[in-house]
DNA sequence: GGTCGATATTTTAAGCTTAAAATATCTCAT
DNA sequence: ATGAGATATTTTAAGCTTAAAATATCGACC
């Protein structure tokens, strides 16, 4: 901790900064956390535009698809990497809207199993054709090689960061 | 609309497919928002244990460093790319701590300066600091290869992502 | 000089999100 | 059986975010 913590960077260290004095991992967050927003943003209006609906509430569609049997909340809010709270909600107002249907767990007198409804899959299947379309196009400029070696980079990402994480507990 | 839009898949698109059935272009997009969420909570998660200030605090902080003459509300709202309530209400909470000063500019009735103080500065460069040692471990597994082939390819998908939202246009 | 469209900012209403506290129920070791 | 700690859910308070409407001012054109 004590030393030398702001000593001045010899040529090579600046040699690897960047026009605007951020070194390399910090612009690459940036340009990940810029890209990433940017098409989030993009969705977020669409689905809005299109489908008067928010992003939660398809995501939140997206993890029950293929729950045939429906899912308990925490397994939803697991899976969304969300808090409980945010999932009750969203539930709500979902369920309100006639696309979820909520019932008491037989096993567990905690839990509520929630499921979509026939409405809710038929409008979710929509919204998901859709959506899967735009994600195409907003990446229609790479080929095939280009997305597999960002997939490939963002997976090893990925798992520097969670060893990064935990290294302080 | 009308032609074939749910053609049963060839075998090579299928072989395109990934376990989840999804598309390979939707499989980057999952991959690119999970990592980024999770850099993002972690970042906020540690800006909050250790300097008890929330993410958008820090950003806008951080658009004011370098600006020594300070800058108008819009012109951070248009870099923050953010709405212009938003940074209003951001600036009203950094003022009332003393972070940052605003004065009317004198060219423009309609517009004020903020900028930061002397605090501010101190503060800012405080967190700014463990920031970036933050993201530089995040990223502390990928060399430096592969840091530059990360920030080529996601420089190549933002230009993609930007030629996509204008095509609709 | 007056008017009109553009720009800067604030306000408002709605919605998302979290952490923390409160309840209820479960599980398991004794 | 029972009591303790774990888990499921909801509630609450605080804060972020946006779109849209409302104000105020600017700038340019007639």
């Amino acid at each position: 901790m004590d030393d030398a913590p702001a000593l001045p960077l010899d040529a090579e260290t600046m040699a690897h900064e960047a026009e605007n004095g951020h070194k390399a991992e910090l612009r690459l967050w940036l340009r990940l956390l810029t890209l990433s927003n940017l098409i989030e943003a993009e969705i977020r209006r669409r689905l809005r535009e299109r489908f008067d609906v928010t992003l939660p509430r398809f995501d939140l569609m997206a993890q029950l698809e293929r729950a045939e049997e429906g899912m308990t909340l925490s397994e939803v809010s697991r899976r969304m990497m969300v808090s409980n709270g945010n999932v009750t909600g969203l539930v709500e107002t979902l369920v309100a809207s006639g696309h979820l249907e909520r019932h008491q767990s037989p096993k567990d007198r905690r839990s509520q199993v929630i499921r979509l409804t026939a409405l809710g899959r038929r409008d979710f299947a929509r919204m998901a054709a859709e959506h899967q379309e735009w994600i195409a196009s907003f990446f229609a400029d790479l080929d095939e090689g280009e997305i597999e070696r960002l997939m490939t980079l963002l997976g090893r990402a990925k798992a520097s960061v969670r060893r990064a994480k935990g290294d302080t507990v």
